[in-house]
RNA sequence: AGACCCAUGGUGUAAUGGUAGCACUCCGGUUUUUGGUACCGUCAGUCAAGGUUCGAGUCCUUGUGGGUCUACCA
């Protein structure tokens, strides 16, 4: 067999294993800022951080990176826990907040202080944006850059506790304004901010920075391998220089391409924009490539991960074609979903020989993937429904479904003989009259007869209407902001959802669960929508199932 | 262009100086009481030019192309 091939974060962790760095000890975490909803994104980070801890014995923090209460809010905290332990990982005791750290974030910047790495600054916002240089020109100085340790302690304290207007002053690092690398030019450290905060009510007036609170905080949590996305390679210098200056334990950032996805966007202010301008039913809307909208959508759990493994990790950008999500879905399901019918497009077909009023329950296998999903009983009598494109009265070459004088079988059912359309004045076909075959029951056919299709069916007596929508990709272009000339939002599919109201199940289907997978039979996966109520149920279409005939058809 | 990063079939990802492999997509076929699944097969790749080496996708140089960075956001 192959050897299982390893992405190159996996090769560091195993190297720095080796040589015993930290005692062979691997120690991840995930950091999401709460202030919006988990996506697809975020799903191969928190795979990748959580796989590294259980595969190299490890372990793994979820750790809230809130140190900006203005955005921040506790219910992301709750929906952000929900969707990580849908994803199937626990964080176990290890929940931390990075406002947890406050005090000892203080006091190492009090430590940075003492030793001259730090200064407070008064300088507005825009002074220190304009002594901040440009990418080919080095900054200057703050006219404050040379305080007294004293002062400078005496400042940092008094803003801490509340003395000074917001804006009026932060406190800076004292590192280089004619870095080359533009984070270097004396970072911000702490800024005030009287916004009270979600774990830490109105304690704290002054907020850490991310460029210091994150490589603190990581520290602080003894971290070995800090993943994070490509974005912030640049930073890794600030992280390293706090660490170093501090004297606390070296974790080690580690850089890696973030996941793009064609069709799909993952910015959170667009997201929001689809959300706020009704361009979708919401946040977990079933074309949102949220947790929540996947969730809704009828994605499990294990497609996701497996996605989020296939993906791979590297550093070069990246866009994966949907194809891959729907192909891991599929992967899933096909062995897990039971086999129901349900007829999205009904046409009546009324079997002339079979007696009226006689109904004949049918024996039918729930998955032929899986034997142990058992079997359930269907019935069949004289009026059903079929799929009104399963029926054509001048069907094209190859056409193996029902028409005039051509037998066609019923899955779970009999064999078919198609004698005519029945019309109504505008000739528009209203119902099919057939003839069945008596000895070619599904299990016990004698007949010999040979039919090139087989086609589903829904009873009609039994049957319950529902309705069922159909999903799309959310934008017909792959790349929908890849120009910034052109809004994204005139990039959506306009037919996105296409909602049918009438559509016919099967009595078991009726029983259908939040949190089942079915396989409407050959049409597609399908879940129960949170939407349903008892008397109407919705389900949502999560995938077709692959069509070589409709594909066929297109090319023509 | 100042720094940093990246470059392998259509897409994504392996090959750690020694036969360019895998997955998805596409196309073709076999099986099939799902035009599904499964199975088989075809097409298709090392950005360019130099250099080092017995041997380079891999190391070096230059070029080209792409990405990130000038928020009191993360």
């Amino acid at each position: 067999m192959a050897e299982e091939s390893k992405n190159f974060i996996e090769q560091i962790i195993e190297g720095d294993i080796r040589k015993g760095k930290h005692g062979g000890a691997v120690r991840t975490r995930f950091p999401p800022e709460p202030n919006g909803y988990l996506h697809i994104g975020h799903a191969k980070a928190i795979c990748l951080n959580f796989d590294m801890g259980q595969k190299y014995n490890g372990t793994t923090n979820l750790r809230f990176d809130d140190t900006n209460p203005a955005t921040e809010e506790e219910h992301f905290v709750e929906n952000i826990k929900k969707d990580i332990h849908w994803l199937g990982y626990d964080w176990d005791e290890r929940l931390y907040f990075a406002s947890d750290y406050f005090q000892e974030l203080y006091e190492y910047a009090l430590q940075l202080i003492e030793q001259g790495d730090a200064y407070v600054d008064d300088s507005s916002a825009e002074e220190i944006g304009q002594q901040k240089g440009t990418v080919t020109t080095p900054g200057i100085n703050s006219p404050f850059r040379g305080r007294s340790i004293e002062e400078n302690r005496d400042l940092f304290i008094r803003m801490k506790e509340g003395e000074f207007e917001e804006g009026s002053r932060v406190l800076r690092a004292r590192i280089d304004m004619a870095h080359p690398n533009m984070n270097m030019r004396d970072p911000l450290i702490y800024r005030i901010k009287q916004t009270p905060h979600h774990q830490s009510g109105s304690t704290w007036n002054i907020y850490p920075m991310y460029d210091f609170a994150h490589p603190v905080s990581d520290s602080i949590e003894n971290i070995t391998h800090s993943l994070c996305t490509l974005e912030f390679e640049n930073h890794r210098p600030i992280y390293d220089w706090f660490l170093e200056k501090l004297g606390t334990f070296p974790s080690r950032q580690i850089e890696f391409a973030r996941l793009n996805v064609n069709y799909m966007i993952t910015s959170k202010r667009r997201l929001r924009r689809l959300v706020e301008e009704g361009h979708v039913r919401g946040w977990d809307d079933p074309r949102m490539p949220t947790i929540s909208g996947l969730r809704r959508r009828g994605f499990s759990p294990e497609s996701i991960r497996t996605f989020a493994r296939s993906v791979g990790v590297a550093k070069r950008d990246n866009v994966i074609d949907i194809s891959l999500l729907e192909h891991c879905l599929r992967d899933d399901l096909n062995t897990r979903a039971n086999r129901m019918m349900a007829i999205l497009d009904p046409l009546k077909i009324v079997i002339t020989n079979y007696p009226e009023g006689q109904v004949e329950w049918m024996e039918a296998e729930n998955n032929p993937e899986n034997e142990s999903a058992g079997i359930r009983q269907m019935p069949f009598s004289r009026e059903l429904y079929i799929e009104r494109e399963d029926f054509m009265e001048n069907p094209p070459k190859k056409y193996f479904r029902m028409t005039p004088g051509e037998y066609v079988r019923l899955k779970h059912g009999y064999i078919l003989m198609c004698e005519k359309a029945v019309k109504d004045s505008e000739g528009n076909v209203t119902e099919v009259h057939c003839t069945f075959v008596e000895n070619s029951k599904s299990g016990e056919d004698t007949s010999g007869i040979k039919v090139k299709g087989t086609l589903h069916y829904v009873e009609a007596s039994h049957a319950t209407e529902v309705e069922v929508r159909l999903y799309d990709r959310l934008f017909n272009v792959p790349i929908p902001d890849a120009d910034p000339e052109v809004d994204f939002i005139t990039h959506i599919n306009p037919n996105s959802e296409n909602v049918l109201t009438r559509v016919m199940i099967e009595p078991e289907l009726a029983k259908a669960q939040p949190g089942e997978y079915f396989q409407f039979f050959r049409k597609g996966y399908f879940v129960l929508d949170p939407d349903s109520t008892e008397e109407r149920l919705i389900f949502n279409q999560s995938v077709a199932l692959r069509d070589s005939w409709a594909k066929l058809q297109q090319k023509k």
